[in-house]
DNA sequence: CATGAATGAGTTTTCATTCAT
DNA sequence: TATGAATGAAAACTCATTCAT
């Protein structure tokens, strides 16, 4: 007589479950063959699911592109800068914000390859970019804070993202292209260059 | 007087302007749509010929796309390392291969993002990796020749070239997407933090 | 009461009835106008289904035409050679083959003028060559076992396969053609010519 | 003095020497691979010319697989009705005629694989669908003079030419395909063969 | 007159999306 | 609601024909 219940409730379940193997499917693919390389019936396929029925789930392919660019940076963005130690010293704060990044990329490798391969391209929608800017924010207060504290260099907050985002991702690059194990001793050495890089 | 063969030079030249001219077109649309989104009768309309002309000069798309990436790979390797000052202190040759990068970055935009963009594509043939690997091998010998001299940092050379390039590629995609303006001041900046961040 | 499974049998069919009627238009259109002279879309619109249809159906156009040549072969193999009545007189025997070869052909005018037409092609696989070598072991056997009976002349096995089915296709192109009614005094009078050939 | 004469001769020799080096190729390639199977550009290589030159010779594709059609054809009547034994009992005028056939088709096997392939197709004109009319004209005289001496069967004209022509067409093919070598034995075998079954 | 590079219409094939079941 | 077969628009590529040289 709870079969209702029950029913409903498994259905639920189960519509989440298949949303969230077609976002898994979406990664593992766009990540490595991009978005126009991406056939949506092999994602379907991926996901265990119809082709039709992935069009329940996302109105389009770009819906879809765009769902798991906002999902990822957010989920990016939560772990780096959630319960930032606000109080600490600059060298500190940046050691976590480092090793929070780091830590991210190498337990998500094909989300770190995704939101880069993915982060021009012309079928991402406003809230994609207006995510992208906000979770840029945080990251500008910090710096310029530490840049009042005379913690590190008073270059343009751009050049100081430009260049430690960037030399995140060449270093995760190097991971994922097997040129590179990311041992504790390599992420400390990397700290400590790009901190290196942008201490006063 | 100068009027010898010109009926032959200019013959010649129209068949290599028209090579150029499809290598131009891919170069700006591929760095822009990526391989997959950008379709071959658009290469051949923006570069001025139909598009059965263009399998004239390129057996294929991604024959187009290889000779473009050996190209231009090649070309930035060659404006890189070229006359590099091999006796010169490290300091110094630090600054030319930042500054020749950047400049080169800075005079060919589209050069980078295609390069960065396609770096990984399954469609890349064995001569474009071979090109790939052969581009470092002068790069290792310098930072390896530096360590050797205790002027960088004794971490992995691929540590070392992931940092660099990265934030190379930071910096110029956060020009590219005009978060950012190169100033002389930037680069030179930019390059005193990168230096510390490998220096000794 | 008869409805058992109706709605299976009815999707079933239908794929099936779809797939018969690709392999129906691309007989038609094939045995016309030959392999290179035949557009897809057109093959698929004769059928009454959308181009993209057919290649759920058949992996490229090369398959198709390979289906359908084994598919052919075959029938007429089995037309011809099915419950051959192996103690009959070698008169009687050949009378049945070259009845059944005539019916057949008059029946499916197009089919011969397919096979022939598409004999040489090199887009047949090595399975059409396979079916097409199958076909003829037990014709060669029965010619063999007649000349041994000493009923049909001791000439090579080949040159009489080769008069006696060339000047049945003769025949039927001159059907096919309207140079030629095929009553059945004809094929009696055919039948009549052609044993007089091989007969010892 | 003379070279204006001298000149335009060897020139003309020259155009002559063109046309037939193109339709040498085309026979070739017509023959192997069809008409709709064989790319323009492919035939001019092969007779060393260029793609637009043999534009000059023929006005089209279509013209040069008539004019090849209609050369040959009236080659092969002409080498096999030419001075026609008119006097010679039946016997003997067949055995001409089916020498002189097989004869040719073995000195000329890519003419009657080209005949034989090209006899349905639609691009031939009504020209050529004459000179097919018009070879015939003097084999069904002859038949039916034979008949009148009652030497032949008295079936009708069409299904002896039938008969004899697969026939004929059938061994030739045999010896296309290698499945037979064209002794001289094989010959006088398969023409009593043939013989017998039109003979009265 | 000979050429062969250039072309765009036409070819085979793929794929995002729909819809009957 | 889930499906996956059907589709046609669009992709990569070919080729008969033209025309500047």
């Amino acid at each position: 007589m709870s079969g209702r219940a029950l029913h409903t409730t498994n259905r639920a379940a189960s519509a989440d479950e298949r949303r969230e193997a077609i976002l898994a499917a979406a990664l593992e693919l766009f990540s490595e063959r991009g978005f126009h390389g991406t056939a949506v019936p092999l994602v379907a396929d991926k996901a265990g699911v119809g082709a039709g029925t992935l069009y329940r789930y996302f109105e389009s392919k770009e819906a879809l592109v765009n769902a798991l660019y906002q999902r990822w940076k957010g989920e990016f963005a939560a772990h780096v800068m959630s319960n930032f130690p606000v109080d600490a010293p600059t060298r500190q704060q940046f050691a976590t914000i480092w090793q929070r990044m780091t830590r991210f990329g190498h337990q998500n490798p094909r989300v770190l390859q995704f939101l880069e391969l993915h982060h021009h391209g012309d079928y991402l929608d406003e809230q994609s970019r207006a995510v992208e800017r906000s979770v840029l924010d945080p990251v500008v207060a910090f710096i310029e804070d530490a840049q009042h504290k005379q913690a590190i260099k008073p270059a343009p907050v751009e050049v100081i993202i430009a260049l430690v985002h960037g030399a995140f991702v060449g270093l995760l690059r190097a991971v994922q292209e097997k040129r590179l194990v990311l041992t504790d001793e390599v992420l400390k050495l990397a700290e400590e260059c790009v901190w290196e890089a942008v201490r006063r």
